[in-house]
DNA sequence: ACAAAAGTGTTGAGAGTACACCCATGC
DNA sequence: GCATGGGTGTACTCTCAACACTTTTGT
């Protein structure tokens, strides 16, 4: 074993310091489609395609402070209001042209009423995508879209972050909806209905939705269960 | 949104850059306990504690060669040999008090049978630590041996990783111990059988092991079923 | 009255769990 | 024969999935 290589005998300046930047799947829900927030690059390399909204962790800064950070400088949305998860760091060596570039990918579920009415004059810069129908992308950012997408799923399946996606009342129609966009599958009313019963993890707030026929409950997430949904599969 | 902030605008040296490494977390299953393999460290700081091997990422290496690097620094063992798969990137600030570190850490799993015989001349300074019973450990490492022991838990109740620390044959009362030695609980021989014989992931192999009672049927790992495995439970 | 959407109940198949029982070897 | 550990089967419970049914609104 070279001495000169390992963790605790080394000299600060002997090796090339890699970059490293957090970048932040930003998902939401609106117009019947599981959308992600991208960003035009304005400069080499990939001037013109789109990007995951990233950048430079600071040196004094956390990793989830820097995500959080990004996502703020996109949508303005704060730390509390938001689910946000580690996704995965990518660092192959040439995923970035300019110089090694090590990115600490996030994902994190944005609801569309907390996101602010498009600003036209900025319209070329900044935009929501499909998912499911995503342009082409800048060094790796489609593989982190998909692995990011991947993994909503697996989490929708075990436990309750679907609900980020709503406001705070919402029908349970719209919330069925709302997986079944992510999923990419349909649901049976009565089984989805049944199961969130079960999981106990709803409560009834007072009034109701109009829908055209009969109206709709509407619901709240109940915050004292988090912790408990986290341990159990709801879906499939 | 500060331009200069950006990562799609910026000079390379504009920034301090943090120093990355990948640390390892390896296990293996000798002597009726799960271990994890650590490095005495040998200078400042926690000189003399006990921390998961690791070391820098080379700068034009990747960062999963980074980890198979430092699997085979300590054991010898290749990559086509082991189970790895990448944890979670550790980074806060003043997680390593000499400067900036990010650390990608990754765990691993290497049968017994795959390990050389402990050199004495080195063994003050590498050491297999019961996971339930490590001694102080140097950084954060104590977390991150935490946090890998939960989802080697979690991979181990719905994918097949648990054969990893086995020889490639084995009893299924072996391949039981395995699982209750890691997941900590008792399981049922019965049920344990059945759901594997279901999983259809094993198959019989010639010879018998003598074990004080009936002797018992050797098993192997059917390779061709690791995808399948993969999408379902199969513990609980 | 009828359409539309909300909301509930029933039923059969399969998985999980506890436990009892049989089998093959050494002594 | 008997202890020891390997190996199998059964019966009960619970969850899952498909689908039929009832309820409440608007027109």
């Amino acid at each position: 074993m070279n001495i000169s290589e390992t963790a605790e005998n080394y000299d600060v300046s002997q090796y090339e310091r890699p970059s490293v930047t957090v970048d932040v799947v930003i998902f939401s829900l609106f117009d019947e489609d599981l959308r992600v927030l991208l960003v035009k690059r304005r400069s080499w390399p990939s001037k013109g395609m789109w990007a995951i909204p990233g950048g430079f962790v600071h040196i004094d800064e956390t990793l989830e402070d820097a995500a959080y950070r990004e996502l703020a400088e996109e949508t303005h949305v704060t730390r509390d209001q938001v689910y946000l998860e580690q996704l995965y760091t990518f660092g192959n060596p040439g995923r970035d042209p300019r110089t090694r570039v090590i990115t600490v990918a996030y994902f994190t579920i944005v609801s569309a009423d907390q996101l602010a009415p498009q600003a036209d004059d900025d319209a070329t810069d900044v935009g929501w995508f499909s998912v499911y129908a995503p342009p082409p992308l800048a060094f790796d950012h489609a593989q982190i879209i998909e692995y990011a997408l991947k993994r909503l799923r697996y989490k929708l399946e075990y436990s309750a972050v679907g609900f980020q996606f709503l406001p705070e009342k919402f029908t349970l129609r719209e919330l069925q909806t709302a997986y079944e966009i992510v999923l990419g599958t349909k649901l049976d009313k009565g089984n989805f209905r049944s199961k969130l019963r079960k999981a106990n993890v709803l409560e009834i707030v007072d009034g109701y939705r109009n829908t055209g026929g009969r109206p709709a409950r509407l619901y709240r997430f109940r915050e004292d269960a988090v912790a408990e949904v986290k341990t159990r599969r709801l879906f499939p």
